[in-house]
DNA sequence: AAAATTACGGACCGATCGGTCCGATCGTGG
DNA sequence: CCACGATCGGACCGATCGGTCCGTAATTTT
């Protein structure tokens, strides 16, 4: 009984233990700052003891590390999701896709660019920065495999990516700006 | 004789004095990000006591609006100087400036879009974050009244605001792409 | 019911922060 | 040569940080 209750809990949702603080943290890391949010008011806000948190993560950077492996994994998703159909709709729907989420009432900028941001001098050791730049890094990759899957100019994948980019900052004009451009540039980069 | 001293030195440089702090203070603020740079540090590098420092700024926020204010001065210096010719040229003009910027080796990312990124959620009474939302905010009139000025329809504002965010967000493309797509997309809107 | 495992949360530690105060020092004017 | 003013920089303060340890209470296993 006991061992089939930690085999559940494992697969499910470990409600109280090591996804919840992560949760937890995310959303507070996330809206006001890596550094500007203490260990102990995560440990207060997910409600657990020091020693629960102190045990899943042995410290403050792992704990910044696995927030942005957790919105890796979001975004990851949320990007999978929207790839279907043939590549040229793939890019559409790339860019589509970050316009959606950008809309929404909880962005508060993206993440990764954040993070580092904050942290522009880490050691060589940060996780986190190793975390943020592969993201950026292997996201940038995607759309250049895409852009050659659809037989467009490497060009078009610079294009792209800068509109994804100006997207993703926060600071640009409205979301369906870049939208439609995609949508153009694809278009016109269409050789039938 | 010393008046005249203090006159020299107040119309010139004022090499010991405040300009000099607010220099040192703008460029470890800059590289290092203004959390992780303490005061103590800052009065190390200017080489100064800490009574000098706390005469000119009253504290560290003063310092960091004063740090952004003068960024935004010399911006508004080198927009300014690049602003010459008709109103499309100093659309493109205003791109390939910051594109210049941006390629710079100092450059470490918008110093304004960096705060706000480290404090997402400031005081109401917080002045850096006052100084960094106007100057976005001004800018982007800016490239609205020149396209205006130059008689092209406002989406060519808003298709040139996202070129120059994405410059300024530094993980976007080579900023060559972006002058180079403000240039077709400035010689499209010509009506001739 | 007794025993053992777990978790909460406060006490505590050293380091660092922004900021104040003051003694020591140096250059200048009388 | 002395006295004055300005400056450097260390001592110090309260607050907060990340992190450790442990007393106590609750829950579960036997």
């Amino acid at each position: 009984m006991l061992w089939i209750g930690l085999f559940l809990m494992a697969r499910t949702e470990d409600p109280s233990g090591r996804q919840r603080i992560l949760a937890v943290a995310a959303e507070l890391f996330y809206v006001r700052g890596v550094r500007a949010v203490g260990m102990a008011e995560v440990i207060q806000a997910a409600g657990c003891g020091k020693n629960m948190l102190y045990r899943h993560f042995p410290g403050k950077s792992a704990l910044v590390a696995a927030y942005l492996g957790r919105a890796r994994e979001e975004r990851e998703a949320a990007t999978s999701a929207a790839l279907t159909g043939e590549p040229r709709e793939q890019l559409v729907a790339l860019v589509t896709e970050v316009a959606y989420r950008v809309r929404g009432s909880a962005y508060r900028g993206c993440a990764f660019r954040k993070y580092l941001a904050e942290f522009p001098s880490p050691g060589d050791d940060d996780e986190a920065t190793a975390v943020a730049r592969a993201y950026l890094r292997d996201t940038r990759a995607q759309v250049s495999e895409l852009v050659a899957a659809a037989g467009g100019p490497p060009q078009l994948g610079d294009r792209l990516w800068l509109l994804i980019d100006s997207l993703y900052s926060g600071t640009g004009p409205d979301p369906s700006v870049a939208v439609e451009w995609a949508r153009e540039l694809v278009a016109a980069g269409r050789p039938d």
